[in-house]
RNA sequence: GUGGGUGUAGCUCAGUGGUAGAGCUCCGGAUUGUGGCUCCGGUGGUCGUGGGUUCGAUCCCCAUCAUCCACCCCA
């Protein structure tokens, strides 16, 4: 066992049984953003790390730890990319598509962070992200949190998840509010315990949203994101939340929301899920209007999310909410019984194939009795078993045996059994 | 990176210090070319891997790997 070769730790194969449920979810995606004028851009999977490094953050998790990054044969530093953001905006501009215009864009893919995997997360995870360019107002914020809300409303999830909302302000209201808070719990830190300690140089926001009991009172206390914000970062906030009113989507504020990624700034927002455990948190964005300036562009405002596709898969898997549809199955199956029958049945497959192009037909291969065909059509699931035995080859005829309805087997000539075939699948 | 749980047949799991079982699946038969239900039979395991204790280890001990859950981080 342990000398075969088994997948890498973390990364998942993704079987038949799973694949119909994938597709559903990818066409369901596909669909929306076509009703919203987004468009698909697709990169590579592998990128220069530095992009990751400048644009996520040289001192976050992701980049110091959790990176896939590597020295290809020229001594290039490479990486498997932990997000898609970054490619995006590099993409887009090195072609142009931000020059003097707007643009909406999404994106589909596999990302890679070397983490322990645990339920919702895994070191190969998908991500669905959507970005929008040279659009400052926050009325394009609005449209992408409707885009996604709409989407948790044809999965069925609406009633599941919860819209969490920050503002972090202007980059320079950001930073500033950092050194504050970092003053703060330097003047506090013998409370702190040793995670925040080690977040002080790391993420200082992200004490804020400590578990632990004894450092409560000293977080109470603790300056307010969201009292330090600039004039115009609050203004656009309050615009935002203007909207999602009107529009009727619940949220709730958070201000201990932080991305962990250092490139957002002013809107940032998470739909989050009870429902998964520990990994709640299903999708994930905001602002950053600085990151194109910051990657060699012009100044463009930006703002974008991810969703988790594992995670929205598993959350639909809990909530029982897999249509019945998406499970693919087959119309017919041809069973060929007998050394005549077995070299005509390749051949008869692909003529009913040529004329009835919406049959889906598994022609059975490898012999075996009639008993065992006939059971494997059954386990097949196709609603009709073809039957190429010797009398059928003999007289050019072919059985048709129903394997879901009260209806009587029959026995058709070849051309009428096509007119059969053909009216079942209307 | 840290902590805890779990690794026995393809799957779900029993089990014992004397080298293994069930259910389901799969294959065959009862029914010469007719599935689902039933009955009968069969295939299938170096008990995750390596070491230690022991006359003897699947069981006890250590290590290691994998997996799950949580911390951390995040989608």
């Amino acid at each position: 066992m342990s000398k075969k070769i088994q997948a890498i730790r973390g990364m998942n194969d993704l079987l038949p049984e799973q694949s119909p449920l994938w597709q559903y979810f990818e066409g369901q995606v596909a669909a929306l953003m076509l009703r919203y004028g987004y468009r698909e851009i697709r990169t590579p999977i592998v990128e220069q790390t530095a992009l990751f490094a400048r644009s996520i953050g040289e001192v976050t998790d992701i980049v110091e730890k959790e990176m896939y990054a590597f020295e290809d044969r020229n001594g290039d530093n490479l990486a498997l990319r932990p997000e898609g953001t970054a490619s995006c905006v590099r993409a887009a501009m090195e072609h142009g598509l931000l020059h003097n215009q707007t643009q909406r864009l999404w994106y589909q893919g596999p990302m890679f962070r070397h983490e322990r995997p645990q339920k919702g997360r895994y070191r190969q995870f998908h991500q669905v992200g959507v970005e929008a360019y040279g659009m400052q107002g926050p009325d394009i914020d609005a449209e992408l949190i409707l885009l996604s809300a709409r989407l948790w409303k044809q999965l069925g999830l609406f009633e599941h998840v919860t819209l969490e909302l920050n503002s972090l302000g202007s980059l320079e209201a950001r930073a500033a509010y950092r050194s504050t808070l970092v003053a703060y719990f330097e003047s506090h830190f013998d409370v702190l315990d040793e995670d925040s300690r080690r977040r002080l140089s790391s993420n200082p926001l992200r004490i804020l949203d400590s578990k632990n009991p004894d450092m409560a009172t000293m977080l109470a206390g603790a300056p307010q994101l969201l009292d330090h914000l600039d004039a115009p970062s609050r203004e656009h906030f309050a615009q935002l939340t203007a909207l999602l009113d009107a529009a009727g989507i619940d949220y709730r504020i958070n201000p201990r929301l932080v991305r962990g990624l250092d490139y957002y700034s002013r809107s940032v927002f998470e739909w989050t899920t009870t429902a998964l455990g520990s990994q709640g948190t299903v999708c994930a964005g905001g602002r950053y209007d600085a990151l194109v300036e910051q990657l060699g562009g012009k100044p463009t405002p930006a703002v974008g999310f991810a969703m988790g596709v594992e995670r929205l898969i598993l959350l639909l898997e809990t909530l029982d909410l897999v249509p019945a549809q998406s499970q693919h199955g087959v119309d017919a199956y041809l069973l060929a019984i007998g050394e005549r029958a077995e070299h005509q049945a390749l051949l008869l497959g692909e003529q009913l194939r040529d004329v009835l192009p919406d049959l889906a037909l598994h022609v059975h291969c490898g012999g075996g009795s009639f008993k065992s065909q006939i059971k494997k059509a059954d386990k097949s699931g196709a609603r009709l078993a073809l039957i190429l035995g010797e009398e059928e080859v003999a007289q050019g005829t072919l059985g048709l045996k129903y394997l879901r309805e009260e209806r009587e087997q029959e026995t058709l000539p070849r051309d009428a059994a096509i007119e059969r075939l053909r009216e079942l699948l209307r």
